[in-house]
DNA sequence: GGACAAATTTGAGCAGCGCTTAGACCGAGT
DNA sequence: ACTCGGTCTAAGCGCTGCTCAAATTTGTCC
């Protein structure tokens, strides 16, 4: 036996191989197609070449089968933000830039991935298996620099939840906007191009953080 | 004929008397009690007191119903702007301070509305029925505030598209935290009450607007 | 090697859904 | 008085989420 455990798909046997992975990957195919309403296990069982009833020994249902999704994504928006920080100058401000504009290009990028993410029914109550609640990971990742940006007298001081808030909401907020919103489509009522945007949004907030619009 | 158009409802008669109206009505308690995805036809039907075909006579399809439901939240929430700067101070930063909080204040107490509004179904291809795109009323009333806040020298200078993206993203960001985001939630991870944040984004906003916290 | 237990998948089945169609019903205008 | 158009019903199609008993495979212990 050459392979102990294995992991991928095994075709024409029975027994799948990995029927967990691969219906993921098939839901998240469905969802960047056709939305989250376009998922169906039934068809993300006829896409992994199983029957209907076989995904119910993996998921509990459709929901907890999201929410596994949902999981993947944060961490993968935390990843992004991580690689994107890296990169940039230390700066407080510059920092918060960075994280806001990787985190409108996850949204862009990975769209199936931030409609999962921010869903009612995901942060509904108790609804989410994760031992912190599901943004846990932006918040933590934002705390830090919005305290040193004060420290710089780059942000009002006091308690930072605000300035937190303020950060994390201009960012999801463009994202949301793109990804569901009117921005989403070809209308016009917006001449940018809508791959500018983020970093235009950001920098802008950055020039207000900095001051530099007052002559 | 006392009653020409008896556009209320008619109970005990075959014909409903104002069916497409009892169906919106119907079609947002179910949404405001469990999310976009509760709201059937069948149920409101059932709510309504009519079979389940009925709905098909004033409504192509789900999704159209959707979409008058969004056109109504769109005029409430150009409402509920106009409203609240016409009653804020009429410096250009307070009117978009006043925009943002009415915004919030809309997303929160008008949930089922703002869930409509927003949904990667509506701003798609050609879905909306209206002339100009969804979030036009929103675009327009920030336009003109924004551009008088650049001349108040508040905002940065240049293209207002930027600046208006901005205020706009900061409203629907917190917006969407709330209503369907990890601020929804009575998980910890942020201390201040649900009831405050809109205020206190929104005015956070403005301090670094006017440059208040560069000493 | 062979038997047993656990894990996995099937296939049938239930209720609910969106939507269609043919027909029954009502109200208003000629 | 009668027709005609708008309104509603009832039945039905295919899809869905989810359940359950039975069938199949895999791993393990002897």
């Amino acid at each position: 036996m050459p392979v102990p455990p294995p992991v991928t798909t095994k075709k024409g046997s029975y027994h799948h191989g990995d029927l967990r992975e691969a219906l993921l990957r098939a839901s998240l195919e469905l969802i960047e197609e056709g939305g989250v309403q376009a998922l169906s296990l039934r068809k993300a069982a006829r896409r992994a070449g199983v029957s209907s009833g076989a995904p119910y020994h993996h998921f509990e249902n459709r929901e907890v089968l999201l929410a596994a999704l949902a999981t993947e994504g944060f961490e993968r928006l935390g990843q992004m933000m991580d690689e994107a920080t890296s990169a940039a100058d230390p700066a407080p401000v510059a920092q918060l830039q960075a994280c806001g504009e990787a985190y409108v290009r996850f949204a862009r990028q990975h769209t199936a991935y931030f409609r999962v993410m921010f869903r009612p029914e995901l942060a509904g109550p108790d609804a989410y298996p994760g031992d912190d609640p599901p943004g846990g990971c932006v918040f933590e990742r934002l705390v830090g620099r919005v305290i040193a940006a004060q420290e710089a007298g780059h942000a009002p001081a006091g308690d930072p939840e605000r300035m937190i808030l303020l950060a994390w909401s201009v960012a999801h907020g463009l994202s949301s906007l793109l990804v569901d919103g009117p921005l989403q489509t070809g209308k016009k009522m917006i001449q940018m191009d809508r791959d500018d945007m983020g970093e235009a949004v950001m920098r802008t907030f950055s020039t207000i953080l900095l001051g530099d619009h007052l002559r």
